[in-house]
DNA sequence: CCCCAGGTAGGCT
DNA sequence: AGCCTACATGGG
């Protein structure tokens, strides 16, 4: 059955085993996967991905005017990737922004996804002073260790795949200094669920958030964008500072107000205008210096 | 042998 | 409050 909930959406089909998507312009594995908002994912060849969110996993295939998503959970993976949100209509509005402009062409078909919420704190604690390629490193070696075993992957681990690790095992799966944090979560978290969170601000919700050990200010803007798509939020780390330099004030500035300036620019749009500009300066554009 | 990576906690003033 | 620095580890 079709979805016709507006003229412009991206149009797919659901079947048991499979989601047909039809059309390229509105969903891009590459630049969907490979913006920054998620680690489990990995490149078959060209034009095959297989990503793997909790314990579901899909692979991506392309074909000839669209793509088709093989899993055994597509309404999951429907889920994941937010196939109903209208982004013709999101990027109508972004590109009136003149640096955004600039970049929307490089990343047409980013969609932000949403992603568990446990594997997204976790995920954004390790990532922390690190770099994706070891960051994904790091996520996988805890996944084939403490992970479920699901057909020929590993699932994420749930909380309570958690109970008794402590900071050496975390340690010996190259968490570094991150270790201490991730062995503090399982306590944590099972207090966190008990709360009703889903009705606080962000404000509010960002507080609750960077009580976690290991979740400072731009790790919770990414578990809020991310994991709860509360798009009233701006991540910024090393690289957005750069692109803030480039492009948006010249003027020294304490890092902790570049979030708020970019806020105030780009309101309920900040997350996904993040996206787009993270995209850009982390892939886009180095390809662009290769050519 | 340097430097850096999707930062943060803890200690200092 | 705001500033400073240590922090584990793999890759360039």
């Amino acid at each position: 059955m079709y979805n016709f909930l507006g003229e412009n959406m991206l149009k797919y089909e659901m079947q048991e085993d499979k989601i047909i998507i039809y059309g390229k312009s509105e969903f891009n594995p590459k630049h969907i996967l490979e913006c920054g908002q998620f680690f489990r994912y990995f490149k078959i060849d060209e034009g095959r991905y297989v990503a793997i969110s909790g314990d579901v996993s899909v692979l991506i295939e392309e074909v000839e005017d669209g793509f088709i998503l093989h899993t055994k959970n597509p309404s999951a993976i429907k889920r994941l990737f937010n196939l109903d949100e209208d982004y013709a209509k999101i990027k109508a509005e972004l590109v009136k922004d003149a640096v955004i402009s600039k970049v929307l062409p490089y990343a047409e078909g980013l969609r932000i996804m949403k992603t568990e919420l446990f594997e997204t704190i976790c995920s954004f604690i390790i990532s922390a002073n690190n770099n994706i390629k070891r960051i994904k490193l790091i996520i996988e070696r805890l996944c084939k260790a403490v992970g479920r075993r699901v057909d020929d992957y590993y699932a994420f681990p749930t909380i309570e795949d958690f109970r008794g690790l402590d900071e050496v095992f975390f340690r010996s799966i190259g968490a570094g200094f991150r270790a201490k944090y991730l062995a503090e979560l399982y306590e944590n978290y099972n207090e966190f669920i008990k709360e009703d969170v889903e009705n606080l601000t962000t404000e509010e919700l960002r507080a609750r958030l960077m009580q976690f050990k290991g979740v400072g200010r731009k790790v919770a803007d990414c578990i809020l964008l991310f994991a709860y798509n509360r798009m009233d939020v701006f991540p910024v780390d090393v690289w957005m500072e750069r692109v803030y330099y480039e492009n948006f004030g010249s003027e020294r500035v304490k890092r902790d107000k570049i979030p708020e300036i970019l806020v105030n620019r780009f309101g309920n749009l900040s997350g996904y205008a993040q996206q787009f500009l993270f995209y850009y300066k982390t892939v886009a554009e180095k390809e662009n210096k290769t050519k």
